[in-house]
Formats: C-alpha cells, structure tokens, sequence
RNA sequence: GGGCGGUUAGCUCAGCGGCAGAGCAUCUCGCUUACAUCGAGAGGGUCGUGGGUUCGAAUCCUACACCGCCCACCA
C-alpha cells in the first residue's frame, strides 16, 4: 500500500461525504437492523439570504458529533436539516440589494416582490446545502425542509386558527413598538435598548413643571400623574387645572398613579399614553378619570394634525422645534442638556422605536407560557448549562402578549379576512380560515372579504418547527420522531425560538418538543471580539475547511467550546488540528508500514503488556464516551486528542518499535496496536468524520462495516 | 433598577476541597527509516483583592473591585 506522509482533506472530503450519502445511511429508516431508538435532532434552519458564516459551523459540528456518537450507539439517528425563509430578516438583506440596484420595493407589486425574494432564497438554499455538505454534516438531505413548504405553512394556519377557536387570539388597538424605518410593528423582543444622552426639558404646566425628553409628545398629553404619597401635589389630585400651552390654553386632569417616580424631576409627569409604554398602562388604569389618547405621531413618524402647526414634522424636528417655541412661550423653565437614559432601539437599524396605537393580532400567551414554565421546573425538558434555566424561568414568568403580525411583504399571510359589509372601525369583524378564504360573511352573509395584508412574526412559525416537519397528524413520523431528542441551538435565540418552541409544542401537542435544550455561544476571534465584516475579522468557515479541513475546522470548534460560553477561534489554532489530522493519519502510515504481514482475522497470543495496554485505552473510552453522554464535548475532545496524540503515538507506538523487530511478540503486537487505533477511530469520528473513515476504508480489519459511520461505539 | 457569567502561564481556556494543568506561543537541541503539519527537553503562575470556614482553599462562604452579557415601563 503506497501511502502519502501527508493528508490532503481538500482532496478525499468530497468523495468521501459522496460514499456516505451513496450508502443511505443519513436517512434512519435505512439503516441496518441494529439500530432500534430514535435519536432526533433538528437543524436550526440557516437563514437562507446569505451564506453560511462560522456560527452556523458550531452548531453543525455539535450536532454533527451528537449525531454520529448516537448512530455509532445503535440509535435511529434522525438528524433533519432545513433552511429559513426568515421573513423580516430576509426582506432587510433583500430590500438593501435592491437599494444597490437603484431599485425598491415600493416601486414593485407585491406578488412580483414575493416572487423574487422567494427565488433568491432558493439560489442561496442551494449554497448552504453544499457548504452544509462541505461541514461533514450528516443529515437527512431526504427531509430536507423549507419553513415556507406546504407542511409548515398549514401547520401555521391550523395552530392560528385553534388558537383562535379558542379565544387564545386577539385583535385590539394597542401601543405597539413600531420602527418608522422599517415600517413595521414588532413583539418586544426585536427591541433594543440602549444608553443615550438626550436632553431632558422642564416645561411649565401651570403650577407644574414636568421633565420630559419629548416635548413634542405634549400635545397629546391626557393628564398629568403623581404618586399618591406625594404630599406635595396631593392638593391637585382629581382637579382639573387650565393651563396655557403652545396651543392655546387647555384644561387637563391631575390623577394619582404609583407607577409615578417621585424623585424624578419634580414628581409630576405628562401623561401620554399614545406614545409610551408607561403613560398607556397608566391610562388603562384610569379611563375613568381620562379622555381617550391622543395619536400626535404617526406610522412615518410625523406630527399629525393634532399637533397643530407642527404637522407634518418629522418627530426630531419637531422636537427642536417644540422646545424652542416653548422657551420663546416662557413655558420652558431649563433644560438638562446631559441626561442619560434608555431608549428603545430597533434591533436591526437601531432607529428609535415609535411606541403606536395600532391594531394588530396578539398571542394571549399566559395560557401558553404556564405548561412552559412547569416542564422545565419538572425536568421535562433539560437546559444545558443549568444556569440558563434561571433564565428562562424568569422571562417566561414575566413574559407579554405577543404581536405576531408585521407589515412586510415576505412571510406567512395572516389567514383572516375582514368583512367590509359589516365591519366598522370599531368593530371588525374577522373570519380565521385554515388558510382558505370564506365564502361568505357569517354575521351579514356578505362576500366583501378582504385578506389581512399583514404577515406572521417569523418566529411564529418558526415555533411550531419541531412538529411542522415531523408533521404530521396523520403521518407515523411525528410518533416516532417526535419528541426530539436535543435541541442545540445559540443562547442569543433562547426567547425567540427555544421558549416558542416549547410553549407551541406544548400547546399542540401536549408534549414538550425535545428533552434537552444544549445552548452554545458566539464565536469570538482571538481577541474576544465579535465576528463582524467591518471589523475585517471574520473567519469564513468553508475557506478555512478548505484551507486546512473540515476535521480541523471542527476540533477547533469543539475543544475550548464550553455550553453557554462564547468560544474563540483562530487561523493559528486550526492550523494545530491540522496537524493533529495528520498524526492521525501518519499514525495509520506507521501501523501499514510496519504490518505489512499482519492477518486481521488472526488471534495471536497476546502479552501481559498487549493486555494492559487494552485495559488502558477501554478504560480512556468509557472516560471519553461519559463525556459525550454528559455534553462535555470539549472535554471528550481534548482526552481523545491527549491520548492519542501524547500517549498512543509519542509512548505506546515508540516503545513498539523494538518489540515489533522481536519476532516472538510482534504478532500480538501488531494485533494490540491496531485494535487500539480502530478504537481511536471510531472515538475520533463524530469530531473527524472525514479522516477517519479515510482510513478506516483502508485498514486491514476483520470485520467490517461499510463504513465508519455506522460501526459499533467501543463501549 | 433586577439577574447571570467571568477574573488561573504571554494568548485561549480546563481544573471546582488534597503536589497548580492543557493547547497555542516562546527558548534549546535533533531532518533518528510514521509524521519537521515531527521528536526530545526547558522556561514561565502570590489561581482579581480583603476577610472567614477547614488539618488542608484556585476550589466552599462573605465583602469588594474590574470586565462582559441578559432582562427592565424611570418620563
């Protein structure tokens, strides 16, 4: 056998992921009798508007060992790959290649649009497969699945439609965050909040003076509130008081709220519940004693007509323009140019959030959120690591209704109708349909039926995946598949997709979707510093495994990879697994040069040295293998790499070489040490599945598999 | 404002009651017929700070400092 002194991955990889997907195995209903329990994974689908980036290689490296560790132990293993449509987020990057081209969506019809987008995610799902390829993961391609396939869009409309059987859905005119950049409304989650210095104005109320950051939310003031301890103001409470304004002169109620910060300014606030979170909940509180809001904002972030002669002012200007009018007025008494205080931002421009009165479907999600909260305090379902249970807990225990409609084009169309017979502005009237459209109006019997325009909050849908593509009622493989095994995913989408998931699986299944939930981290460069493109610093995974290997790609992802912690990655350090393939390989080199005579269905007799070597390496893998059953990846990693790095090659092969010139104890020998290194490749596969297999194809075994990948685990 | 995590060798991190560890980097020597993508060896740490528990603390408790993250309706 002429074998080359060094391994060359970019050279077998393809082939060798081409020999496994030609064998089957990937799909568990093929594989051999053995393999009994299901062991099921799903794939966080990668958005499919870019490219793969090198978090999208921790997670399928992960999954990839957990996977392959469980398949070699006899399960089922199912491991089912998909690819996002990623509705908000996709229409962003489209929307910005269309800028490039001089073009926009608002120039375009919404069906053409759709239809672009939709074959622009089908070009790039087509480079993620391959580069997912590329990465050695060994999923089910026969189930490959798109979160806008048939399954999963039915499933949506079902699961919205029982919810709304069930009263679990509502459509109310609500404050809502909304970005006037993107033009859509969205659940809290997409909001950001941030430090900022903002000026903080003290205007002159009559006898009061209010600190406010937006004066130019004063015409749409309805009261204004003091804590009801306050002795101070209490005088005023339940009067109403005139007082002048840019505006002329206006009456306005005091009331008494404990929301009401008494140390901050002068204990008195503007009361705008049009325009803030707080001053909304305040009015809910006091409708009685409160006008109904006044929007002064509208959805492009411009003064509305109730703002008098500043109409049509974009909101900053306006602001300038308020403050500086009412120091003209006298009604500005100072101005604290410096205050620092939290502003919501959205998430993706970081423009400020337009709190707005807007009608829009919610999730009543306390129903939801309780089956969620008790299956985790249950250990129902496992959160590696621990800590992250806390976590969890705390926001599900203090979650909020969810807004899952947006105003975008590219997504899941709400499957409600609105009958414009007999529909007023204050009372609508909708049909939810599974998805279809009513014949007719059920109240009025009209046929004037107009489709919401909003689409789902992606995340919505996205929820429901572990059942959508298991799906579904009436297929074997929710039964036998469902619920999923583990769930590994990034910690940065534990609200977004984890608890979803959880709470919707629940919900529709009476079963929590998968029994551990493994969260890993960022991938932070050298430095710490998070990947980015403007930074330069960003390792492109499929350059680096062709560079160097998917194998050493992988180690480098693995070892020093801690559950919930950001893990750091280097060019340097992928260069050292590079060589550690090598070895590998260098050692299979040794072992043929030197066994050239060797006869693997032979059973020499074996020395008291050969039988404690054995011991020794069983005993490193049942070590090994209670790593992997405990997630400790990285550890499990670091022992295999460890022993046979510094143990097998450095002593055991070098304290070999006499003994395999000793023609008494050679046979035996030669038996122990290939024995041994078999058993470092079937340990080393789910980390370096590519070389393994190499060189298991190559090995003169006695018996043996078609392939590594579905050999038997050593312990 | 609430919560979480971190602080150990130059760097990245293990260890979490019993002699301070790994990888990378550095230095010295060696192209020995598996591998120079290698081998043999070396240097390098008051384990953030103060107090406590203990026969014994990097490890447990407590206070503090600094760094990072998450959540939150301080206008």
């Amino acid at each position: 056998m002429n074998i080359p002194k060094a391994y060359k991955p970019n050279k077998k990889e393809k082939g060798i992921y081409k020999l496994w997907e030609k064998t089957g195995h990937f799909n568990p209903e093929n594989l051999p009798d053995r393999h009994e329990d299901p062991f099921t994974v799903l794939m966080p689908p990668p958005n499919a508007n870019d490219p793969l980036h090198i978090g999208h290689a921790v997670f399928t490296t992960l999954q990839d060992i957990m996977i392959r560790y469980n398949r070699m132990q006899g399960k089922k293993a199912l491991w089912l790959p998909g690819a996002d449509h990623a509705g908000f987020e996709t229409q962003v990057v489209f929307e910005r290649k269309l800028e490039e081209k001089g073009k926009t969506r608002l120039n375009m019809e919404r069906e053409e649009f759709y239809k672009q987008v939709w074959d622009y995610t089908q070009e790039n799902r087509k480079v993620v497969k391959k580069q997912i390829k590329k990465l050695g993961a060994s999923c089910d391609w026969s189930r490959d699945t798109f979160t806008l396939d048939e399954k999963v869009v039915e499933t949506t409309y079902k699961t919205f439609k029982k919810m709304a059987d069930e009263g679990l859905i509502y459509r109310r005119k609500r404050l809502v965050n909304y970005c006037t950049n993107h033009e859509t409304a969205f659940s809290d989650l997409e909001v950001e909040h941030v430090t900022r210095k903002t000026p903080l104005y003290y205007i002159k109320y009559g006898p009061f003076i209010l600190a406010t950051t937006r004066p130019e939310t004063k015409f749409g003031d309805t009261a204004i509130a003091v804590h009801p301890e306050d002795r101070k103001h209490r005088k005023y409470v339940g009067k109403e008081i005139t007082v002048k304004t840019l505006l002329g002169e206006r009456k306005i109620k005091i009331i008494a709220d404990e929301a009401v910060d008494r140390e901050f300014g002068t204990g008195a606030v503007k009361v705008t519940p049009a325009h803030s979170e707080v001053d909304f909940e305040i009015w809910q509180r006091h409708k009685d004693e409160m006008p109904e809001p006044i929007e002064v904002i509208d959805k492009n972030g411009k003064m509305t007509e109730a703002a008098g002669p500043y109409a049509g002012m974009p909101v900053k200007k306006a602001r300038k323009k308020v403050a500086k009018d009412l120091k003209k007025e006298g009604l500005l008494q100072r101005t604290d140019e410096d205050y620092e205080h939290n502003l919501s931002v959205c998430y993706k421009c970081e423009k400020e959030i337009e709190p707005l009165l807007m009608k829009q479907w919610f999730i009543d999600i306390e129903p939801l959120a309780k089956p969620a909260i008790k299956a985790v305090k249950k250990g129902d379902v496992e959160i590696i690591p621990d800590n992250y249970r806390k976590v969890y807990l705390h926001w599900m225990e203090n979650i909020k209704d969810w807004n899952v409609s947006r105003q975008n084009w590219w997504g899941i169309e709400i499957p409600a109708w609105k009958c414009t017979d007999c529909s007023t502005e204050e009372d609508e009237e909708w049909i939810i349909t599974e998805g279809e459209k009513p014949e007719k109006c059920p109240e009025c019997e009209g046929n004037n039926l107009e489709q919401d325009e909003d689409v789902f909050d992606t995340w919505f849908s996205s929820g429901q995946w572990p059942f959508a593509t298991l799906l579904s009622e009436d297929e074997p493989e929710l039964e036998k598949y469902y619920p999923t095994s583990v769930m590994e995913t990034g910690y940065d989408i534990l609200f977004f997709w984890v608890a979803r998931m959880i709470m919707m699986g629940l919900y529709k299944t009476g079963k929590a979707p998968f029994e551990t939930v493994y969260l890993h981290g960022l991938v932070r460069d050298k430095n710490r510093e998070k990947m980015s493109k403007s930074k330069g610093n960003v390792i492109n995974p499929i350059e680096v495994a062709e560079r160097y290997g998917t194998d050493a790609l992988r180690m480098s992802l693995t070892i020093g990879n801690m559950p919930g912690k950001d893990v750091t990655i280097s060019e340097n350090e992928i260069k050292g697994y590079r060589n550690y393939v090598n070895k590998i390989w260098n050692m299979f080199r040794f072992l043929m040069l030197r066994c050239e005579d060797y006869d693997p269905g032979s059973s020499p007799k074996l020395s008291k040295k050969d039988k404690k070597l054995m011991k020794e390496f069983e005993k490193k893998a049942k070590e090994i293998t209670s790593d992997i059953e405990n997630f400790e990846f990285s550890h499990a990693a670091e022992s295999l790499y460890h022993y046979s790095w510094h143990r097998f090659a450095d002593e055991i092969i070098e304290e070999s070489k006499s003994v395999l010139d000793d023609e008494k104890k050679k046979k035996g020998r030669q038996k122990t040490l290939i024995t041994i290194f078999a058993g470092i490749l079937k340990l080393a596969h789910p980390f370096i599945p590519f070389v393994t297999e190499e060189i298991y194809q190559k090995m003169p075994l006695d018996e043996k598999k078609e392939t590594l990948m579905i050999e038997e685990w050593p312990v």
